[in-house]
DNA sequence: ATGAAAGCGCTAACAA
DNA sequence: TTGTTAGCGCTTTCAT
């Protein structure tokens, strides 16, 4: 067995709470004893058991974070290495542990959630993802657990502290960038409607085409799986429109890849046949060929910021309920373009 | 307070300590109880207390997972992100948690560690990475805490349980691809030689010249870190030779990528004037300009491996040291061909 | 400023 | 087959 906190007391002569004092570096040791203490623990090589300290004190000093189920591809995108980066940073510099829960099911992943969560494993949560009628995040307000989420909860806004990008503007600003340059036939293709982030971003949308007098298209929106397949798919569908887009607002910059590689494919030129804006800017963003226009949401700053935000939650008896907003910047790069007068002239 | 197995026994008129076992399934509880003390649990809502049961139990059911530091870098290869779905699925399937250290530097990732370990946070660890002189490595084998390290240990190899390739021979065969094509000014761009998968690969290299009698120019060899930059700078190198390669061996992805970029922009021809085969084969790989050649090492197999191989280490008091190798298979794409007879012979 | 002692919720050895 | 009891290593009242 390892050294524990009675070993050290008795080295020092003094009692096992006169330790865990100083552990605590408590006003109300002598500097005098502190320092035999600390003589003692450095001599043995001490090191606090955790668990013990948690069971104790109910509390553990770590943060559970929640992938979404049908995390195989979540794994692969880059979102998820970028937001676990920010996590990791910010659990790190306030001393937090980072442990991971994962799902096949959904069923799997909110069992996992109550282990953590009942189990006392964890003091607070953060789901890495805000869709409608989220069972987790309802068992988690119910219980009144800390838990923070990335992404705009869906309901009770007000109630739940995340930290999220402006989607709504960010999808407006895109679709604006599209319009300015010409642009009537702008198709979107999102992710799982379910999720928030698509929501935002296909009322961003909406309400761009809105200002700008353009008549809304149901056929122009398509929803899909955030990979390069789900690209491939929706492109594939918008090409089979009667008027097909002359723009396309991709809102994962893996989707925009396979949107890419379809078009590349069919010999169909970005920018100058159809343009293209995705989101996320992560390198891939930047490999394609043409390198995509794409609005960075800053997902390692995602992360970092909800750490710190569930940490503060944690450690603030009446923290308030808080929304962080990072923002968001166009990075242009080279897949749109003003829409070919002879195509579209040619085709309506 | 939540409910413990205090308020179970209670309500099902049996004692804690059935209650325990009831929670094991131990067979000498008559199913009589069983079956009582489960409707107890079920009507009361009771779940375990992870932290108290790991106390008692001196096990967590959690795994602890190192990243090397410098993680930054580490964060933005999608080999952590392949790595770590692999160890997710690992560990779900067998029921542990995943717990992560990262740190800026290697002393605060050993701190990290030695918290994990002496705080009796976690059961055993995962090496992601496998360094020459590694303090981790030393420490943990010193105080025989269960461990696995993905990568081949650079000593006592027949003592630490790993998951590895075979890099050596991977890289032979690499280097035998680019000599059977015609190929005799082959580079090597690897990464730090300090992990063992760096050596190992440029010891493949190596014998695969010497047994085609080809010599060994070490001004053919460049070491850098995992990232786009490192394969920029080490191609700029390269072609700095007064006879430049026209094959090269580039031991990951995103260096590739480095690679690839920088030749284009300096307008040389890929595969026909310099040819390339990377590692890892990750999307990258696919989508490069040309999509380049690649050895798949099955990254998600080396974690998922990982994960089981050290569950066993702990579910299984006298487990022998095992050492795992994952196949790797050569993707061919078309980066590389036969070195073109103008450009040798014209500057040899 | 320090010590004694109870207890966090569970497991496991020992009894019965 | 089940109960009793003593910890696991720490924190935290309550005394002194």
């Amino acid at each position: 067995m390892a050294i524990t906190i009675k070993d050290v007391a008795k080295l020092a002569n003094v009692a096992p709470s006169t330790v865990s004092r100083v552990i605590a570096n408590s006003p109300r040791i002598s500097e005098n004893t502190k320092k035999r203490v600390r003589e003692a623990m450095e001599e043995l090589g001490y090191h606090p058991n955790f668990i013990a300290r948690s069971l104790a004190s109910q509390s553990t000093k770590v943060i559970g974070i929640v992938l979404p189920h049908s995390s195989g591809v979540f794994f692969q995108n880059p979102f998820f290495a970028e937001v676990i980066h920010g996590l990791s940073e910010g659990a790190r510099e306030k001393h937090y542990a980072l442990q991971m829960t994962t799902g096949k099911t959904e069923d799997e992943l909110y069992q996992g959630v109550m282990q953590m969560v009942q189990g006392g494993r964890v003091d607070g949560i953060i789901l890495l993802y805000s869709r409608i009628d989220d069972k987790i995040l309802s068992y988690l307000k119910d219980r009144n657990f800390p838990f923070v989420v990335i992404g705009k909860p869906f309901e009770s806004v007000e109630q739940i502290t995340h930290v999220d990008n402006d989607n709504y503007l960010a999808a407006k600003e895109a679709t604006e960038y599209m319009i300015n340059l010409g642009h009537k036939k702008i198709g979107f293709i999102g992710g799982s409607p379910s999720l928030t982030v698509t929501i935002d971003r296909l009322n961003g949308y909406k309400e761009a085409l809105k200002n700008s007098k353009i008549k809304l298209n149901e056929n122009y929106i398509i929803h899909e799986e955030f990979h390069r397949e789900g690209g491939q798919d929706a492109v594939m569908a918008l090409l089979r429109r009667s008027i097909p887009p002359t723009a396309l607002i991709v809102t994962d910059d893996l989707m925009a890849l396979g949107v890419v590689n379809s078009l590349t494919e069919m010999q169909i030129d970005i920018p100058n046949e159809v343009s293209i804006i995705s989101f996320n800017n992560a390198l891939f963003a930047e490999m394609s060929r043409p390198p995509l226009t794409s609005i960075d949401i800053h997902i390692v700053e995602l992360g970092y910021q909800a750490a710190r935000s569930l940490i503060q939650l944690l450690e603030n008896e009446n923290e308030p309920v808080k929304r962080i907003i990072i923002p968001h910047h166009l990075v242009v790069r080279h897949s749109c373009a003003s829409p070919s007068i002879l195509i579209s002239s040619d085709i309506e």
